[in-house]
RNA sequence: GGGCGCGUAGCUCAGUUGGAUAGAGCAUCAGCCUUCUAAGCUGAGGGUCGCAGGUUCGAUCCCUGCCGCGCCUACCA
C-alpha cells in the first residue's frame, strides 16, 4: 500500500504543477528523516528556486495551493526552508490494509534468465559458491515475488581443466580403474574425496611441472568424448553434481536447467558462434607476436579503443587457441547468445534423475517438452574477478550487432568471501604471519584450503540445536532437529545478505555463528513470536475476528486508534514490503530487502515490547492489536519467504 | 603501467540515486523475566564520512588530484 503512494503521489504532484501553474518538473519523493514530518517529503521547492528566481519557502506556498487535495493525502505542509511534507489520511491507510481493493496483477516484462552456482563439477561446494547461489536464488524469489517470469540455469562446466584434474589424479596418481571411482562415487561425499584429491593433483603440478601433458591429453580425451577417459570425466562430474546441487536443495535452492559445456561442445554451439563472429569480423586470425595463430578479439571491442592504441600493449583476448581449441569465453560466447536465443540451435533436455524438476542438456535428441532460453534479459551471477571475461562476452554479443540484447546482459557481480585469520586458525588452516595481520585471507580451492557448504551447514544446525535443546527439552529429537536446520538455513542465508555484493565477506566463524542481533535467527524470532500470539488467544478460547468482513465503523473504530504515533508508524512500516522489494530490485541488491526484514522484525519486537495484544481490555484498541499481529506475522513471512528463509514452529 | 572496486563509530557494515540532527549490529557500561518465549527490550558512551580542492541554495553521495588497501590485467576459469 505504501508503494501505492511513492507511484501516485509524485505523478499527480507533477500533473498538479503542470496544470495549474504550468511548470513541468520532475517530482521526487523522500522518506523525511524524522517521522514527525510526516510520510513523505518533496524537494520540489528547491529544485523549482534557481529557475523561478523565488524563495524556496514563497514557492513552497504557491505549490501547496496548486496541488490542493489528493486521495489518501490527509494534509500537505510547507516545513524547513521549503519542504512539502505529506500527511496521509490514516483511517484511509488502515481500511485500505484491512480490507484491501482488488490488485491488478503486476505485468512481467518478459522472460528473464538467471544463471547462478555454476561451481566447477570437480570438489564440494564452499562458502564462495555459497555467496553465489544464495544470491542468485534471492534474486530470482525477489523478481517472481514482483510478477517476473524467471527461468533459472545452471552452467556446467563438465568438460573443463578442473574436471580434467580430478580425472588426471584418479587416473595417473591414484591408478583407479572406472569400477573403483563408480564405487566411490556411490558412497557418500565424494565431494570431499574430489575435494582432496583435485589439492593433490594441483600441488603434484607443481612438483612435477612435466605432469601438466596428462592434463592436456585429458582434457583432449574429455572434449572428443569417445574413450575411457572421456567416461571417467562424465561419472565425476556427474556425481559431484548431484553433490552440489543436494547441498543447495539443504539451502532450499533449485534449478530450472542445467546446461553443460558437454552439449555446446558436440551439439557445436561453439561452431556455430564462431562462423557468425568470423563473418562479421568481430575476430580475427593473429599472424604475429605472443599470440600468433590463434582467433582473438580485439581489445578495442571491450576496452578504451583509444587508449589501446596508444599504449604498445597487446591487449587482445585469445579466444581459439593456436591448437584450435575454444577457450571458456569463447563458449560462454555461444551459451550467451544461447540465452537470447540468438545462436539458431538449441539444446535437447532429459529430466535429471533423482531431481524431480530439473531438466539438464542432452546432445540425444529428445521430443521437446519444455522451452529453454531466448530470454529477454540475462542475469549472470558471476563473482566480480571474472569481470573482464564478462566484458569480453558482451562485446562479443555488440560485435554481431546485438546491442539491445549486450544492454540486457547484466553481470550480476559479487565480491570473493574470505575467511578471518582468526577463524583459519579455528579450522586449522594454515596461514602466513604477514596473513594473520591482514582483515582477510583468500582461500584457495586449488590448494584445498577453505569451508566446505556442508560442514559449515553442519555447524550451524549443531550450534543452533543445542539452543533448542536447552529451550525445548521436551520437544522430540526429530523435531528439534527440524527446527535447528530451518534456525541454520535462516542464519546462513542471512549472512550472505546482508553484505552488499561488492563488499569483501571477511567470514568469521564465531560471527557466523551467533544467532543475536542482525541475524536471519532474529527476523524468524520475530515471526514466532507474532504467530505465538494469535495461537494463545485460540488456546484461551478466544477467537480471532474476520478481518475481510468487519464492518466500517468496527474499522474507523480501530483506526482512531492509530491517533497513537507509535501505532501509526508501526503499521507504516509493515506496510513497506511492496517498496522495499521494489527498491531493492531496482538496485539490485537483496542486502536491502534483507535490511528491510531486520527492520520489519525490529517494529515487531518494540510492538511486542509495547502492547501486550491479550491483556488489552478496551475492544477496538485489541481489535486493532490483533489486526497488526496478524499483519507483521503475514509480512514477516512473506519477507523471509522472498529472502528463502524458512519459519521455524517454535524456537 | 592500465582497468574495476573499496576507505563512514573500537570492530563488521548500511546509507533509498544531492536534502532536515550521518544510522544499524557486535563489543563496553547501566537497567528490564510472577504478564503473548530474555535468540528479546530500554538507556549511555563512541564520528575530521581517508586527505585537499571544485561544482551549488545544499556534498558521505557528483567532478579533479593525491594517500592507503583489494581484485583483475593467461593460448586457467
Amino acid at each position: 500500500m505504501f508503494h501505492q503512494f511513492e507511484k501516485s503521489i509524485p505523478t499527480a504532484v507533477a500533473e498538479r504543477l503542470s496544470q495549474q501553474l504550468q511548470i513541468e518538473a520532475p517530482v521526487h519523493l523522500e522518506q523525511p528523516r524524522d517521522a514527525k514530518f510526516g510520510e513523505f517529503a518533496l524537494p520540489v521547492a528547491f529544485q523549482l528556486a534557481r529557475q523561478l528566481k523565488q524563495a524556496p519557502k514563497a514557492i513552497a506556498e504557491k505549490l501547496v495551493e496548486a496541488i490542493g487535495a489528493l486521495p489518501g493525502v490527509a494534509a500537505i505542509e510547507i516545513a524547513g526552508n521549503g519542504y512539502l511534507n505529506v500527511r496521509l489520511d490514516r483511517g484511509a491507510y488502515l481500511a485500505s490494509l484491512i480490507q484491501p481493493p482488488a490488485a491488478t496483477a503486476a505485468a512481467g516484462t518478459g522472460k528473464i534468465i538467471i544463471e547462478h552456482t555454476n561451481i566447477n563439477p570437480n570438489k564440494a561446494a564452499h562458502i564462495g559458491h555459497l555467496r553465489n547461489a544464495i544470491l542468485g536464488d534471492t534474486f530470482v524469489r525477489m523478481l517472481r515475488a514482483s510478477g517476473e517470469t524467471v527461468e533459472v540455469q545452471n552452467y556446467i562446466d563438465n568438460t573443463g581443466v578442473q574436471v580434467a584434474d580430478v580425472v588426471v589424479g584418479f587416473k595417473y596418481l591414484e591408478h583407479k580403474t572406472i569400477a573403483e571411482v563408480e564405487a566411490l562415487a556411490a558412497a557418500p561425499r565424494f565431494d570431499y574425496y574430489c575435494w582432496d584429491l583435485y589439492a593433490r593433483t594441483s600441488s603434484y603440478y607443481k612438483e612435477h611441472p612435466d605432469s601438466l601433458a596428462w592434463r592436456a591429453e585429458v582434457l583432449h580425451s574429455i572434449e572428443a568424448g569417445t574413450d575411457e577417459v572421456s567416461q571417467l570425466g562424465h561419472l565425476v562430474a556427474n556425481a559431484i553434481v548431484a553433490c552440489h546441487l543436494r547441498t543447495m536443495a539443504r539451502l532450499h535452492i533449485a534449478y530450472d536447467v542445467l546446461p553443460r559445456e558437454s552439449e555446446i561442445l558436440h551439439l557445436r554451439f561453439w561452431a556455430s558462434a564462431f562462423e557468425l563472429l568470423k563473418e562479421r569480423k568481430a575476430l580475427f586470425l593473429e599472424s604475429e607476436g605472443k599470440n600468433k595463430g590463434c582467433w582473438v578479439m580485439p581489445a578495442s571491442a571491450f576496452r578504451d579503443a583509444a587508449r589501446a592504441e596508444e599504449e604498445d600493449i597487446d591487449d587482445s583476448k585469445v579466444i581459439v587457441r593456436s591448437n584450435g581449441t575454444v577457450t571458456y569465453v569463447g563458449k560462454d560466447i555461444a551459451y550467451q547468445l544461447w540465452k537470447f536465443g540468438l545462436l539458431g540451435k538449441d539444446f535437447f533436455y532429459e529430466p535429471l534423475a533423482g531431481f524431480p524438476g530439473v531438466m539438464v542438456s542432452t546432445a540425444t535428441p529428445q521430443p521437446a517438452t519444455q522451452q529453454f532460453g531466448a530470454g529477454k534479459t540475462v542475469y549472470n551471477v558471476i563473482d566480480s574477478r571474472q569481470s573482464y571475461l564478462q566484458d569480453v562476452v558482451v562485446a562479443g554479443l555488440r560485435a554481431l550487432g546485438y546491442e539491445q540484447q549486450a544492454e540486457q546482459s547484466i553481470h550480476f557481480s559479487y565480491e570473493m568471501v574470505a575467511l578471518t585469520p582468526r577463524t583459519c586458525i579455528d579450522l586449522r588452516i594454515p596461514i602466513s604471519e604477514e596473513d594473520q595481520k591482514k582483515p582477510y585471507v583468500e582461500v584457495s580451492g586449488r590448494k584445498g584450503l577453505g569451508v566446505k557448504a556442508d560442514d559449515l551447514l553442519n555447524e550451524l544446525i549443531e550450534t543452533a540445536g543445542r539452543e533448542v535443546a536447552s529451550r525445548n527439552a521436551e520437544a522430540a529429537e526429530s523435531e528439534r532437529v527440524e527446527i535447528s536446520t530451518r534456525i541454520a538455513i535462516g542464519a546462513l542465508r542471512y549472512f550472505m545478505l546482508k553484505f552488499t555484493r561488492n563488499t569483501v565477506i571477511a567470514f568469521d566463524l564465531q560471527e557466523a555463528l551467533s544467532f543475536t542481533g542482525e541475524t536471519g535467527p532474529y527476523v524468524q524470532y520475530a515471526a514466532v513470536r507474532a504467530g505465538r500470539i494469535l495461537t494463545k488467544l485460540v488456546d484461551q478460547g478466544e477467537t480471532l475476528p474476520n478481518f475481510s468482513q468487519l464492518p466500517p465503523e468496527q474499522i474507523s473504530a480501530m483506526a482512531a486508534e492509530l491517533a497513537d504515533e507509535n501505532l501509526w508508524q508501526l503499521t507504516l512500516a509493515v506496510s513497506k514490503l511492496e517498496s522495499a522489494l521494489n527498491r531493492s530490485i531496482g538496485s539490485g541488491e537483496p542486502a536491502h530487502l534483507a535490511r528491510y526484514a531486520f527492520q520489519l522484525a525490529q517494529s515487531f519486537s518494540t510492538f511486542y515490547e509495547n502492547y501486550p495484544v491479550i491483556y488489552e481490555k478496551n475492544p477496538d484498541k485489541k481489535r486493532l492489536l490483533l489486526w497488526m499481529t496478524g499483519y507483521f506475522a503475514t509480512q514477516l513471512q512473506r519477507t523471509l519467504g522472498i529472502l528463502g528463509i524458512p519459519v521455524p514452529a517454535y524456537m
